[in-house]
DNA sequence: GCCAACGTTGGC
DNA sequence: GCCAACGTTGGC
């Protein structure tokens, strides 16, 4: 019995990590991720899942490749290390609140899909980042968006 | 439980 | 660098 993948975008500011950062690691662990709706997403992954790479916070903001889950349901390690930016002092390793998942490196795209073209391609209903002021990290997308997108994004 | 103040995200 | 959007905090 097989588990039909989903599919999920997740965002990152590539001066913090970036597709090439995981290009070069292979695996990470997405970590740090501190907003109840996301983590309830990551909670959801399940291995064999894939996620769209967004670069947010650059110019262009765009999808740049793909990832899948390798792991899931990892409690997150930085919410009980004090010296961590994401540290979470009400979390404790008998009441975790945060979770999250290691992805690993599947390919990157040899044209980003920006968000000026995908606004064009999809209405904010059909895929979330588009929608003006989204500031989730984490969110589903669609198997038939995502083959969309795959198709746009292999050219 | 309301909501103003505040902090952060992220496109532009 | 600006600022709209929006999640979170905390006083009441």
């Amino acid at each position: 019995m097989t588990h039909e993948p989903h599919y999920w975008l997740t965002k990152s500011e590539p001066s913090d990590y970036s597709i090439e950062d995981l290009q070069r690691d292979r695996t990470e662990i997405w970590d740090g991720v501190r907003n109840y709706q996301a983590r309830n997403f990551l909670r959801a992954m399940q291995i064999g899942d894939y996620a769209f790479f967004y670069h947010s916070n650059v110019k262009p903001p765009a999808i740049v490749g793909l990832m899948r889950v390798v792991e899931a349901g990892i409690i997150d390690p930085s919410q009980f290390d004090s010296g961590d930016a994401h540290y979470d002092p009400k979390a404790t390793p008998e009441k975790p609140r945060w979770f999250t998942v290691r992805f690993e490196f599947v390919e990157k795209f040899p044209q980003p899909l920006t968000l000026e073209r995908l606004k064009v391609l999809f209405t904010p209903a059909e895929l979330w980042v588009v929608k003006q002021g989204n500031r989730l990290s984490v969110m589903p997308v669609e198997t038939p968006i995502a083959t969309q997108l795959l198709t746009e994004a292999r050219g």
